[in-house]
DNA sequence: TGTACATCAGTGAACGCGCGTTCACTGATGTAC
DNA sequence: TGTACATCAGTGAACGCGCGTTCACTGATGTAC
């Protein structure tokens, strides 16, 4: 039952997308490899086919979704700018989100305790998403307000997804976006 | 070998104790009621007569943890004001201490997928916060800046946290640090 | 291009392990008289 | 205050379950000639 080489990488990217999407939606720990593996249509069995471990796994499916994160963000930035994009990133909609969009918020406090594969994963991420903040400003102080807002609307968001009242969650990201707005 | 009513009830601190520093050490996937209790100095099989199940515990271990860090952040502020207390809460002993201090930016992003009882202790713990941050300023823009400065320091933290590179984790703090010093 | 053999993607059963929770049991504590 | 009985804090074995990982097996694909 051997696949070809083409339908391995698609098989390899498949799972990645399938982890992107399950380690975003139930955090690290709860994705397990078989549930994973499940939602690619495929048995838990091949997984060390492709994968050396779980983490290795994790690492690589944080990428997939920072990229895309990053991809997301630097659309919106081009057409409404830098508030366009506190906007969309601190709306009830993200918040909402059965899978969230943003790795470092919905994930944050797990990858702290993390090994390092996934902790450089999110340095990867975290890196790119300043350059995207910081882009169109020559402003040398522009890398540091891109590390202040990100923090501030990863905090936001991780703030209001923790709370269980609804009208002070939307308070909180009414005050983070009122606040980046320039 | 029952115990009386009050060493059962110091008991059940020690357990609660326990599990805040786990929770916040560890997260709350890996920490076992065995390994609480263990570290209560009891074994396992006694936790259900003081708690319904482990998510109660980790509600009341939430709460006392947060209780801590709001009287910590308290005494800091009768002292230097708000900037001592974002100098402590964004320090790097803060950061690399075995156990955090700050439950939220510890365990915001699991909070937010946990059960009612566990959002509940956690939006009391938050609104607790934003009380003490706003202190001293009958300003009525103060609960609003409460909210942007609280949300800054945990992302600041979570991020600074989350990456594996010391520098860049360095520079997300005194960044975060600088802009919210007034 | 065709043939012979090695490779390996994917399956499904199985592994050891740690988890949250339950339970029978103990004997000191609490309570009713 | 003393007695008789009910309560229950804590122990340690046991439960079912899901986890990450391993493995023998399959047959189509890749490769060397």
């Amino acid at each position: 039952m051997r696949k070809s080489n083409k339908e391995a990488a698609q098989t390899r990217q498949a799972i990645v997308a399938a982890a992107a999407d399950h380690i975003r939606r139930t955090g690290i720990a709860e994705a397990s490899v078989a549930d994973v593996m499940a939602a690619a249509g495929l048995t838990h069995g091949g997984f060390y086919r492709h994968f050396r471990d779980k983490q290795n796994l994790v690492a690589e499916a944080f990428s997939a979704a920072g990229d895309k994160t990053v991809a997301t963000i630097s659309r919106t930035m081009l057409k409404g700018g830098v508030n366009a994009a506190v906007d969309s990133y601190l709306s009830t909609s993200h918040r909402d989100a059965p899978t969230p969009i943003c790795p470092l918020a919905a994930l944050g406090s797990e990858v702290a305790r993390s090994g390092g594969e996934t902790k450089a994963a999110a340095t990867e991420v975290l890196e790119k998403l300043l350059v995207t903040l910081a882009d169109n400003q020559s402003d040398p102080e522009a890398r540091g307000d891109a590390i202040v807002a990100l923090a501030t609307m990863i905090g936001a968001m991780t703030m209001a997804r923790m709370v269980s009242d609804t009208s002070l969650s939307d308070e909180i990201l009414n005050r983070a976006k009122d606040h980046l707005h320039r």
